[in-house]
DNA sequence: GCCACCATCCCCAAAGATGGGGAGAACGGT
DNA sequence: ACCGTTCTCCCCATCTTTGGGGATGGTGGC
């Protein structure tokens, strides 16, 4: 549609911003919005620029890229922002991907990788570089599988017993619920109690709520 | 090291087979280790062939893909299983990553575009095409964003008496933590009792816990 | 047949929690 | 200066929970 693709640079290490620049402005079919050392002024400078995309460095003197992603994720929900960084651990990664990255890129990128990247995105892709996506799935697995759950031995029961307490019922409502005896009902506590290492009602249901238990 | 590496396919469509077959015998350092229609005697499969990787259509008769998967993560934790796929939604996706697959390629990936893929497999990388990590990245950001917790109003102090309470302690110990009287904690806690609209301290914890209020 | 385990119920006495009141001091805002 | 909120503390009566016992019947394994 539009005759070019314009596109922001932030990016404080002046020689890697010209080569940006530079690459940008080679590239058939792109034009350079603006390029800029750090993402201070950032709101009024997107205004001015109105980008189709934008390249973030991830660590900036000033406002730091995962901070600026994060505001323009806000202001321009729309607007894919490509970050190049030099780091590869996990929390960064971690951060600019929450952030609102469209995709994350390192610095070693050659530039015809790059343009790739930067043509992928426009089209609602996300660019990773394999490495980095390996460690972004190995964040996701580690958030999608549950820690494991110790198994405290508990009878049907027990467990049922454990399930209303959590709801906050009392132990004369668990009888009726469950229709046996207020002294079953104890008993049970009893037992659960022993099994859980607990001492009380409030101990009892958090761990149940927190080690899965219900 | 090792002269040539092998690879392993499993995929019930019998061209697209032959096409992955041929690609991997021509290709130069790679050699086929085998090649199924489908993933049902996966482990004896595994233990004759000992690829160095895999590459797994997601949808096959019997033993899914995804299941195949687990199952190999389970046994050979190493071995990295590249999934193809038609399929580009977000169960799919988000059940095969979750299973330890290393990489996720549609199908009309081009040839040489798959071989980079495995090459980057190799090395440790997680090959996906940008629209499936732009997926991959939404599913991540869902999780990793908590749903929204409800305001209660809680004062400060109402808070922390919260917070103990959660840990198990009783009344006169969360006076004795917070160095304030046992009637002034019951004070608090009748405030939130109102304010979580609750009776009792095992409504309160859980309220509290999985609502995130502390 | 015996033993371990589970589920059921009972008693007593002590400790804790709950509901319903009230009240004073400190603080910030209008 | 007045009002609302928060934090602090108090009393009383009642209900609930807790720890210490013990007892019965059923079920399944050995």
């Amino acid at each position: 549609m539009s005759a070019s693709i314009s596109v922001s640079i932030f990016e404080d290490h002046e020689g890697l911003r010209e080569a940006l620049s530079e690459l940008i402005l080679q590239a058939p079919g792109y034009h350079l919005a603006g390029a800029y050392a750090h993402a201070n002024d950032l709101e009024t400078t997107l205004a001015q620029d109105l980008p189709d995309m934008i390249l973030m460095d991830i660590s900036m003197p000033g406002l730091s890229g995962t901070e600026a992603v994060k505001q323009i994720h806000q202001e321009y929900p729309d607007l894919p922002v490509l970050m190049l960084t030099v780091f590869e651990d996990d929390d960064h990664i971690f951060e600019a991907l929450c952030a609102g990255a469209s995709g994350y890129l390192l610095k070693n990128t050659p530039p015809d990788r790059l343009l790739e990247a930067i043509r992928e995105t426009l089209l609602g892709g996300s660019a990773m570089t394999p490495l980095i996506a390996r460690r972004a799935l190995h964040l996701f697995r580690q958030m999608a599988i549950e820690p494991e759950r110790p198994d405290y031995q508990l009878t049907p029961k027990e467990t049922e017993v454990l399930g209303h307490l959590v709801q906050g019922l009392s132990y004369k409502m668990i009888g009726a619920a469950m229709d046996i005896g207020y002294e079953t009902v104890r008993s049970h506590m009893k037992a659960i109690y022993e099994k859980l290492h607990v001492v009380s009602m409030t101990e009892a249901v958090a761990k149940a709520i927190r080690e899965g238990l219900v």
